[in-house]
DNA sequence: GTTCGTGCAAACGGTTTGCAACAAT
DNA sequence: ATTGTTGCAAACCGTTTGCACGAAC
């Protein structure tokens, strides 16, 4: 994915793709870790020295909003954003507290439809434990 | 679940019965909401004005780490902590923020310990949606 | 009198907001 | 000129911490 490709995916779901946006969406939108607002501040900063917390949290958040990234509250204390958008589940290393995305047809969920009294939206598997070093 | 269990709960975990940590413990050992801390301070408070944030925070700690309290980053922002110490899966109505106990076997998950790479320690499923009004 | 628990207030870390300066059109 | 975006700093909220007082043994 390369800076055209953001500007269009920005133009796309209505967001003007000013320089700071782009310098954002250019790590957190073509990732696969899961960064928290202000690993993406310090990561944007190396290329992008003058941006403030500010615009990165804000981009974050219109991000989530125009429904390019979600935010995920897994670890405590802070969220995390996830530019995968079709559905998944999560591994958490318990030890480094790393996250690890797990594919939708790697596990299968019996019996959501089946809860009574609850209206399923959407669900995801959550696993902790510790990733192997292979 | 009466007083007289409170305290017989907290030193069969090694935790001096205080006060305080009786009053805190009536509320969040026996519940099945699931509250944030302040939410505890403040219920705790009508029956204890006295009682200091800093206690209710130090306790709820307390009866984390000594096995009493599960504590979920579930919701964004804060801590919730869960008495229910067997384990089970959430339910998160997305238009109150609530959040409700499925019971283990309402739901079953196949192929965690498939999981190539990831050594399986827990699991939950966490569902959203919206719980019937019924 | 030593130990442990408490209350207060200050500090803290992550996030948000108000606002003035600045593009861009 | 209007509109939208940025940077800065202050505010904010949930949580933790330092410390001196107080209760219990």
């Amino acid at each position: 994915m390369v800076k055209k490709d953001i500007v269009a995916l920005l133009r796309l779901h209505g967001i003007h793709p000013s320089a700071q946006r782009v310098a954002v969406g250019e790590y957190v939108l073509d990732t696969e870790e899961h960064p928290s607002a202000d690993e993406a501040w310090s990561r944007v900063k190396k290329k992008f020295p003058r941006i403030s917390r500010a615009t990165v949290y804000n981009t974050l958040n219109l991000f989530v909003k125009k429904g390019l990234l979600h935010s995920l509250a897994l670890a405590e204390g802070k969220l995390v954003f996830d530019p995968k958008m079709d559905r998944h589940h999560h591994f958490i290393d318990e030890s480094t507290g790393k996250i690890y995305d797990l594919p939708w047809e790697s596990l299968s969920v019996s019996d959501v439809d089946g809860l009574h009294g609850f209206e399923v939206r959407q669900y995801q598997v959550v696993v902790r434990g510790k990733k192997k070093s292979t």
